[in-house]
DNA sequence: GCTTAGGGTTGG
C-alpha cells in the first residue's frame, strides 16, 4: 500500500524517512527532477473521495507549508488506493509527507490563489506518509489472585462489601470497597480522591466494578489495592438481567466489547456461585429490635438535632409495627415541612444521624431518595436529646440510629432518583399519596385555616425546595415588603396566577453586553428578511452554496451547487447560504450541521440584517445583538478546528451573540397579601430546563408547562395550589430609585422521572 | 508533593 502510517503519538511523529530531503512548498516547480524529495504540511482541506470507473478513486487535498507566504498552500492529486487509503487515514490539521510526485499546472490557481503548480500522486512511486489513528487504548486486567506486590494494575471485580465515601483524616475522601473473581480470591481496596465525583459510584453489595491503576501492596502480610494517580472507576449494575449501563464521571472511558463481556461473565458467575453475603437491606414494615440494617427511602424532613445529631425523617412506603417515639422537632431548625397530613404519619420513621455522618446529613435535600447503610435498631431510651419526646405513656420504643464511624460501611448515599432499584418503592408511595388525596379528612380540612397544609403531592410527586445554602427563617411576604432591599428572604407561598399564560412569550433573547432583553424575531420577520436579501439574485442564478472549511485560509471562494456538495459541507462543518427562502434555509439545516445566510450587497457577500439568526444549527437558531455586533462577513481562520460551533462562528464575525432566557412574572401569594416577583436569571433552575431546548424542544415546552399548571391549576381543574419554599432576593434596578423589585432564585421544582 | 485507611458496631 502506498499510504504509509506513521505513529501519531510517538517520538517519530515528525520523522521524514532519512533517504527523502523535504523541500520548501514554494520552491515546487516543473521541469525539475522531484526523486527523493518530500513535501511536508498539514492538510488544510480535504475534499470528498470521487468514485472512478474501474476501481479507481481520486481525491484532492490542500497541504499547507508552514511559513505564511501565499504560495505555502498546494494542491495534491491523489489517484487510485493512494486516494482511496489517504481519505480514511487522514484528516483536516494532520501533518503529512508527500513524495514520488510529478508536478502539474493548477487549473483553479486564477481562483484559490494557491500555489501555480499542484502535486500528481499516481503509481507506484508516489508516496503519502499520513500519521496513525490515535493509538486505541487496550487495558488488560488481573485476576486477583495473580496480584504481586509493588505492581500497578486494573482489576475487575464483585463488590462483595463497600464502605461509601467519607471524609479522611487527611487531604482526601476516602473509599472502601472489596471484591472477589472468578480466581476466588477477596482484596480490599482503598481510594483517595479528593473529588466525591471521582469515587465508585457503588449502589449495593454485587454492583460489578471495574478501576484503572491500583497498586498492590502488602499490609500485615495481605495484598490490598490502592488508587495511585489516574485512578479511575466504573460500576455496573450486578443483576444479571439489568441493562450495562456504566456509572462514572469519567467523560472519556474505553468500553468495548469485551468489557461488556466481562461484566456479563461476572454477573453470572456471582449470582451461580453464592459469592455474596447476605442482604442487610430491609423495609421499614421488616425492621427487628437490637438489629443493624441498611434502608432505602425518601427524606422528607430534616431538622438539626444539636452539632453532633440531625434527625432525618424518612418514608419508604411500607408501615413499621413498631411503637416509635412521637418526636416534635423544632420548626426552627427543620427543613422541609415540620407537620404531614395524619394518613402519612404511619409511614413516616426518624433516624438520628451522628458525629461524623451529621456533615453529610446537611447536605440532603427534602425529597432526595436516600440508602443509609447500618442504620442501628434499638429498643428503649425515651430520651432524645434537645428534642421534645412525647412518649405516650409507654417505656419501649425503637430508635434508629446511624451511629458515628464508618465501621461496617456505615454512611448516607443520595440514589439516582432514575435508579430501577427505586421503582418498586415509588410505585407504593404514589399510591399512598393517592389514597390520602382521595380522602381528605376533617382534621386536614381544618389544618388548611390553621397553618399551611403540606401538599403530599409537593412531598413525593413534585418537591419544592430552596437550593440555597444559606440557612433564613421563613417569613411573610408583608415582612418581606417592609425589608430594605439588597437582602434575601425565605418565603412560603402559592402561586395565585402568572404571565404570560402564552409560554412561547416567556422566551427572550438578552445581550450580556448591553443587558437589554429582546423579544425573538417571529418567523415573518425573519422570512421578511430573507426575502429581501433574495433580490433578483434567484432569477439569474442558482442557490449557492459556500462551503464554511474549517482549517483553510483561501477556500470559501470556492462556490459549489448544492447537491455537489452536500456531503462535503456535511464533513468540513458549514457553509454560506444565498438567494433562499426561510422555509429552504430551515430544510437545509437538516442536511448541514452549520449554515450561515447571506446575501449580495454591491457584488460582495454579506451577512443578513441581524433581525435574522446568524446562524442555523439543526432546529437551533443563533441570533446577534443589534447594538453591540460589529458584523462582518470575513474569512474564518480556523486551523485546526475540528467542530464549528455558534460561539466561533459568532467570533469569527464580529457577533455579540443572543442568549435564550425565560422570564415570567409570579404573583405570589400567603396569608399576609401578594406580590410580584420575577422568575428570570434562575427560571432555567426552576423547571430544570434550558432556555435553548425551550426554543426548540417540544418536550421542554411540555415540562415548563407542566410545571406551571401544578403550581398553578388551570380554571375547572380540581388540583390545589401547593405550597412552595421559594428563595426571594430583593433589589433596587439601576434605573428606578424607588421601586424595588423581587425575584425568585435558587429554588427548584423537583419532578418525577 | 504527601497523607488519608488498613471493614467487623452494640451509643447519644
Amino acid at each position: 500500500m502506498p499510504v504509509h502510517v506513521l505513529p501519531r503519538d510517538g517520538k517519530q511523529k515528525n520523522t521524514v524517512p532519512t533517504h527523502l530531503t523535504v523541500i520548501p512548498i514554494p520552491l515546487i516547480c516543473i521541469n525539475t527532477d522531484f526523486t527523493g524529495k518530500a513535501v511536508k504540511g498539514n492538510v488544510s482541506w480535504k475534499g470528498p473521495l470521487v468514485s472512478l470507473p474501474e476501481d479507481n478513486f481520486v481525491i484532492k487535498v490542500v497541504i499547507e507549508g508552514k511559513d505564511d507566504s501565499p504560495s505555502t498552500s498546494i494542491n495534491v492529486i491523489l489517484f487510485g488506493h493512494l486516494a482511496k487509503d489517504f481519505y480514511s487515514a487522514a484528516k483536516i490539521a494532520d501533518v503529512v509527507v508527500a513524495s514520488g510526485f510529478t508536478v502539474g499546472k493548477s487549473p483553479t490557481a486564477h481562483k484559490d490563489k494557491l500555489h501555480p503548480y499542484n502535486l500528481l500522486l499516481k503509481g507506484d512511486n508516489a508516496f503519502i506518509y499520513a500519521p496513525r489513528p490515535a493509538k486505541i487504548v487496550k487495558y488488560t486486567y488481573t485476576k486477583i489472585a495473580d496480584l504481586k506486590a509493588g505492581t500497578v494494575v486494573n482489576v475487575y471485580g464483585v463488590v462483595v462489601f463497600f464502605k461509601p465515601p467519607y471524609q479522611s483524616r487527611g487531604t482526601d475522601i476516602c473509599s472502601s470497597v472489596n471484591i472477589i473473581d472468578q480466581s476466588n480470591r477477596k482484596v480490599c481496596c482503598t481510594i483517595f480522591c479528593a473529588k466525591i465525583t471521582a469515587h465508585p459510584q457503588i449502589l449495593r453489595v454485587g454492583d460489578i466494578i471495574r478501576m484503572h491503576r491500583l497498586k498492590a501492596q502488602s499490609f500485615n502480610g495481605t495484598l490490598n489495592l490502592i488508587s495511585t494517580a489516574g485512578f479511575s472507576v466504573v460500576t455496573f449494575d450486578g443483576a444479571v438481567d439489568r441493562p450495562i449501563e456504566p456509572r462514572t464521571s469519567c467523560r472519556s472511558f474505553v468500553f468495548d466489547e469485551d468489557d461488556r463481556l466481562t461484566v456479563e461473565e461476572l454477573r453470572s458467575w456471582a449470582a451461580t456461585n453464592s459469592v455474596l453475603p447476605p442482604t442487610q437491606m430491609v423495609v421499614l414494615s421488616e425492621v427487628q429490635p437490637n438489629t443493624f440494617f441498611d434502608l432505602t427511602c425518601q427524606l422528607l424532613a430534616k431538622a438539626t438535632v444539636d452539632s453532633n445529631c440531625v434527625m432525618l425523617r424518612v418514608w419508604d412506603g411500607t408501615r413499621c409495627p413498631h411503637k416509635m417515639l412521637n418526636v416534635v422537632p423544632d420548626p426552627n431548625s427543620t427543613d422541609g415541612p415540620t407537620s404531614f397530613p395524619d394518613q402519612q404519619k404511619d409511614f413516616i420513621l426518624n433516624i438520628f444521624v451522628y458525629d461524623n455522618h451529621v456533615q453529610q446529613a446537611e447536605q440532603l435535600k427534602p425529597g432526595d431518595f436516600l440508602r443509609v447503610y447500618n442504620i442501628h435498631a434499638s429498643l428503649g431510651s425515651d430520651k432524645e436529646p434537645g428534642v421534645r419526646v412525647d412518649t405516650g405513656g409507654e417505656g419501649c420504643h425503637l430508635t434508629l440510629a446511624l451511629h458515628g464511624g464508618t465501621s461496617y460501611g456505615k454512611g448516607i448515599q443520595v440514589i439516582p432518583e432514575t435508579s430501577p432499584d427505586l421503582m418498586d418503592m415509588k410505585r407504593i408511595m404514589n399510591n399512598i399519596v393517592d389514597d390520602i388525596k382521595d380522602s381528605p379528612s376533617d382534621s386536614d380540612m381544618l389544618d388548611v385555616w390553621v397553618t399551611p397544609p403540606e401538599s403530599p403531592d409537593c412531598l413525593l410527586q413534585f418537591c419544592i425546595g430552596r437550593m440555597c445554602t444559606h440557612r433564613l427563617q421563613s417569613v411573610s411576604l408583608a415582612e418581606v415588603k417592609q425589608s430594605d432591599p439588597g437582602g434575601r428572604h425565605h418565603v412560603r407561598v402559592q402561586l395565585k396566577s402568572y404571565e404570560p399564560q402564552l409560554l412561547y412569550q416567556s422566551l427572550k433573547l438578552h445581550c450580556s453586553e448591553c443587558l437589554t432583553l429582546q423579544e425573538v424575531p417571529d418567523d415573518d420577520a425573519v422570512a421578511r428578511i430573507f426575502e429581501e436579501a433574495l433580490g433578483d439574485s434567484r432569477l439569474s442564478s442558482p442557490a449557492w452554496l459556500i462551503p464554511i472549511p474549517i482549517s483553510s485560509t483561501h477556500r470559501s471562494k470556492m462556490a459549489y451547487v448544492f447537491r455537489q456538495v452536500a456531503t462535503n459541507v456535511r464533513s468540513n462543518g458549514g457553509l454560506l447560504l444565498r438567494g433562499c427562502t426561510l422555509e429552504e434555509a430551515c430544510q437545509l439545516t437538516t442536511l448541514v450541521t452549520n449554515v450561515v445566510p447571506v446575501r449580495e450587497s454591491e457584488g460582495r457577500i454579506a451577512l443578513l440584517d441581524l433581525t435574522a439568526p446568524f446562524l442555523f444549527r439543526g432546529k437551533r437558531r443563533f441570533y446577534g445583538c443589534k447594538h453591540c455586533s460589529n458584523a462582518q462577513l470575513v474569512v474564518p481562520q480556523w486551523q485546526g478546528v475540528h467542530t464549528i460551533n455558534e460561539e466561533l462562528v459568532a467570533k469569527a464575525f464580529g457577533i455579540q451573540m443572543l442568549k435564550y432566557v425565560l422570564l415570567f412574572k409570579l404573583e405570589l401569594q400567603d396569608a399576609t397579601g401578594t406580590l410580584d416577583a420575577l422568575l428570570w436569571r434562575d427560571a432555567e433552575t426552576f423547571f430544570s430546563v434550558s432556555a435553548d431546548d425551550a426554543a426548540t424542544n417540544q418536550e421542554a415546552q411540555d415540562n415548563i408547562r407542566q410545571t406551571m399548571d401544578f403550581l398553578c391549576p388551570q380554571e375547572g381543574s380540581k388540583a390545589e395550589r401547593p405550597w412552595l419554599e421559594v428563595c426571594l432576593a430583593t433589589y433596587q434596578p439601576d434605573d428606578s430609585q424607588n421601586q424595588t423589585c423581587y425575584q425568585i432564585c435558587d429554588t427548584t421544582v423537583h419532578r418525577p422521572a
